[in-house]
DNA sequence: TTGGTGATGTCAGTGACTGCTATCAACATA
DNA sequence: TATGTTGATAGCAGTCACTGACATCACCAA
């Protein structure tokens, strides 16, 4: 056995969202986190740079997902079709995952505002990193920017209505159905 | 005379903006933004919620104005013709004040993520009242909220060309051309 | 004259986050 | 076996964002 317990970063994470949800996230200190997860603040934030940012420990590995499924889009797909692949793959992959514990970390994060930021900003990384890959597919700006932002919309606006939905509302319905409803409300005016 | 200086909102503002522009926003404390408008760290906080507001002080203005202009929209208006007139309405107030200004908050809140994120969440806030404004015209869901998070893309996009653009370039007019622009992606696919 | 009000100052405190240094199991290598 | 290196951690001191409580004092109204 190694000199310290495994997993110190999934530990932290586990620990974060049961006190951000027990407590609320100001009311909880990175100190008593790291003391749940059996480590030191100071440990905490070799981890994570800041105390939000535990709650993300996933979004990168998301946001491959997505630009994996713009790239692998078949050629003659459109922009806002390759984007919808991107949310198709994004989809799949928060359907593998527990759902009530999407649920919980959507209920923490939809309660403080600091961390709807950061939800944000992270959304707003994916988009540029969906336009790059657009550019690659030879779209030019400003559509790139405008499909990925777009799609990124949908992403949001499908996750709250899956979030609120009930137990047999599948993401990936809601995701191509969201996106019928933005090019229905773009298109038509 | 007053017992103080008056305007020490402005003065906080102006010194605030030329300080993170001068040193960035990481190296410049409150307690020096404070001084230079002659005041203290403590009244610092007073006027503003945190480090990064003192750089959206005119948002709820903004907010107003967008918001005005959805409401004030022909009423056979579509949701998305609804949101160009709010933007209409924000690119008007947005061209009377002082382009140097407007660039150079531009250039700071660019060059910091904390700050990046702040202006998403006020994006987020101008669609959340945007939509409840379609809410009134009789505009559904999800047809109001994709329609809302639509048009601060476009507003994102346009800002974004705008302030890279040269000086002959018209806000109102990149916000039609980026609005045409996703209505070409989103509609066409 | 007197008393209330509002914007500011002063001060002490909490907690997020950082830089530096020490420790020590594990591993590689001579 | 001995020795040096590495990596994840602990410990500690420090800065700074932000807050709560209380004091000050021009201004204004009665």
């Amino acid at each position: 056995m190694g000199r310290w317990q495994p997993d110190s970063r999934g530990r932290l994470q586990e620990a974060a969202l049961a006190l951000y949800s027990e407590r609320g996230f100001d009311q909880t200190t990175a100190a008593q986190i790291a003391a749940r997860a059996g480590l030191t603040e100071r440990t905490f934030f070799r981890h994570f740079a800041d105390k939000r940012e535990v709650l993300f420990g996933g979004s990168a590995l998301l946001q491959e997902r997505i630009v994996g499924g713009v790239a692998g889009a078949p050629p003659e797909d459109g922009p806002l079709d390759a984007v919808a692949c991107g949310l198709a793959a994004a989809a799949t992959m928060l359907g593998e995952f527990r759902r009530d514990l999407s649920r919980q970390r959507h209920a923490v994060i939809a309660a403080n505002p600091e961390l709807r930021e950061r939800e944000l900003a992270k959304l707003a990384d994916y988009a540029a990193s969906v336009a790059k890959a657009l550019h690659q597919r030879g779209v030019g700006e400003p559509q790139a920017s405008l499909a990925a932002e777009a799609g990124m919309t949908v992403f949001r606006v499908a996750i709250e209505r899956w979030s609120n939905g009930g137990d047999d509302c599948d993401l990936a319905d809601v995701m191509r159905d969201s996106m019928a409803g933005l090019r229905a409300v773009a298109g038509g005016g």
